[in-house]
DNA sequence: TGCATCTATCATAGCGCTACGATGAACTCG
DNA sequence: CGAGTTCATCGTAGCGCTATGATAGATGCA
């Protein structure tokens, strides 16, 4: 209708503010074109000193900060690597995304972070949002998931690496350990210490896929073992936390009358368990011999000191940044030395 | 030059990829414009239920995911809330980033994370790549922050909440509580249990603001409150761990031989003062009494049970959730409704 | 001096989507 | 029965940036 008359060259017309200060405002500012602006920004060498120094000024005085989304449309790739975790209120998990968060940022990658709380719906939800962002990579927890994600996973194309647990086959990539060697190595230190009663403590296993692991792999390798060895498996079904350590040490040993020797999925349990063997008078490792799993912050320092697995979640963090990182760099990974085995240790303290 | 010559009527002339799934191919299979789909995903009220239908037929044949990055550039405002801790390790800030990311999660809105470690400079990048997004609004932790990064907030205009402490002045809205207070609280529950040589313990004060100011509340509370009080403070410069807990009870010990009372900036330092003392052949609290600070996942079970005063992170991710929904719903909070109070409860245990 | 080779810079076409305004068709009602 | 209203749908101009290829100048070499 109107041809935008009057005193004012920039009738408001069309579209919404546009308050913010582009890339053209510093391009103005700088006597250069905006192309010359991106080209210094993503590449400083290929401007020459003048312009560069001219442009820097321009930005600063402006207060010019880049819009990531348009550059991540425009480049179809945005620098965003999206973290799906069961729950960042687990310290291994927080660890970990702790760890790769500050190995990607000092790339220039942001993390996006999505809670599963150990459900595979919620988790595909939480893949489909992860994936509408062209992330450069995407990080899941663990090799169990629906059909679904996987599908939506593998049409998208994007890197995906999983984290915490191997020994399945990854839709991509993978970087953790093995849970059923885990429990095994906890059973095999127990039998060694001469226990004969044991038993594996686990909180949330039919939810936690690899804490049900690292309880069969225990199970198993005290039957394997030896025999007249009783072993039982003692699930809590709701979070591991030291309360229900102590929940289910009581209940292991009306369970298990002559339990010398259980393993904890979780070192929150042991230091429930050690708590409830303290109250009850049970001397430790005499009586029982606690072995942990995670080694976290208290496990070293407490009394008894703490026998536990460590499965390194910073190391984890390290290694699933490394892979992303030399995908991005161009570098494709392939064969074997996409799954990598981070391992993990036993550190003897006393509590065994 | 060439002008798309032979056989492929698409020759990749130019630009990059076109692998994905746009709105346009599912506006073409579904036999409506794009347009259409679009209004259909943002409010499928308005669309015919036959568009409708056909619609979300095209989406799930195709497994069209929609690209965010996209419609974040067009409507100048992406659904991303930036947060930033010191770090997510802490379990306080993994308790309220958790809550925060799944209140935020159910009205669509992602979360970015980032970790500032306790530092400004760190924490002044951080806010400006978050800035670079665009985002829905940023949440920081605490109320110190670089003039720059305060100048930077201001100027984008995004929602700014600052979380985990009031008591001055937010650059636009503040969720949390007065950790003066706490300290205060802290020191009056160790007089009223006659203890008269107390001394609070605390990690890494120099960098966490917080912290320091619930040990300057407890030593004016001391202070104030009667004369023949003895109260030191005792600092230990690496991060708030057990094994910093029973360093920093031992060094207490050296200092106050007489010491009946300790606050800890933490209840991970208050484990290991409780580690230590019962090392040590201390009772608690017979002769020592111990108040923590952050009610975590072990304190009601240890032994003894922990006094400990309990800020809520839950409820200030929840506070700080509703602040932001509602502001994207188009209520601006004014005045003394942008500052929530959530307060602290001390809960007294055995230890005390 | 003439022509090829660099180098620094630029113009421009999208990236995939949303929001705006417009267009008909269907419906209402005096 | 025609003017006004509502409703579903559409066309299209950007959002701010990057990547591509083009264009001048500067330089090299015969």
């Amino acid at each position: 209708m109107d041809t935008g008359s009057s005193l004012q060259n920039r009738v408001p017309r069309k579209r919404r503010k546009m308050q913010r200060v582009t890339m053209m405002d510093v391009a103005r500012l700088a006597q250069v074109s905006p192309s010359t602006v991106s080209l210094y920004l993503r590449k400083p060498s290929a401007v020459s000193p003048a312009a560069g120094q001219e442009i820097a000024r321009a930005i600063s005085t402006l207060g010019y900060v880049p819009n990531l989304v348009a550059g991540g449309l425009a480049a179809a790739s945005s620098k965003v690597v999206s973290i799906i975790v069961p729950s960042i209120r687990n310290a291994f998990f927080a660890e970990t995304v702790s760890t790769l968060q500050a190995e990607l940022a000092a790339e220039g990658l942001q993390v996006i972070l999505g809670h599963s709380e150990y459900g595979e719906d919620q988790e595909e939800a939480l893949v489909r949002t992860a994936l509408a962002w062209a992330p450069a990579a995407v990080v899941l927890t663990g090799l169990s998931h629906s059909a679904e994600t996987r599908k939506l996973l593998q049409a998208s194309g994007v890197p995906v690496v999983e984290m915490w647990e191997i020994g399945g086959e990854p839709v991509d990539m993978a970087v953790g350990f093995s849970h059923p060697h885990v429990g095994a190595s906890a059973a095999r230190h127990l039998l060694a210490k001469r226990r004969r009663s044991i038993a594996f403590l686990g909180a949330r296993m039919q939810e936690d896929h690899r804490a049900a692991k690292r309880a069969s792999g225990f199970a198993e390798e005290a039957k394997r073992a030896a025999e007249h060895v009783t072993c039982e498996v003692i699930n809590h079904p709701g979070a591991a936390t030291v309360e229900a350590g102590s929940l289910l040490l009581s209940r292991a040993l009306q369970q298990i009358p002559d339990l010398d020797g259980i393993a904890c999925s979780n070192d929150l349990i042991a230091l429930g368990a050690l708590f409830e063997c303290q109250r009850q008078g049970i001397p430790i490792p005499d009586t029982i011999a606690v072995v942990g799993f995670g080694d976290l912050d208290f496990s070293a320092s407490c009394i008894p000191s703490l026998t536990t697995i460590r499965p390194s979640g910073d190391l984890i963090g390290k290694e699933v940044a490394r892979l992303i990182l030399a995908g991005i760099h161009g570098e494709q990974p392939a064969g074997a030395s996409r799954i990598i085995d981070t391992g993990h240790v036993l550190i003897e303290r006393r509590s065994t």
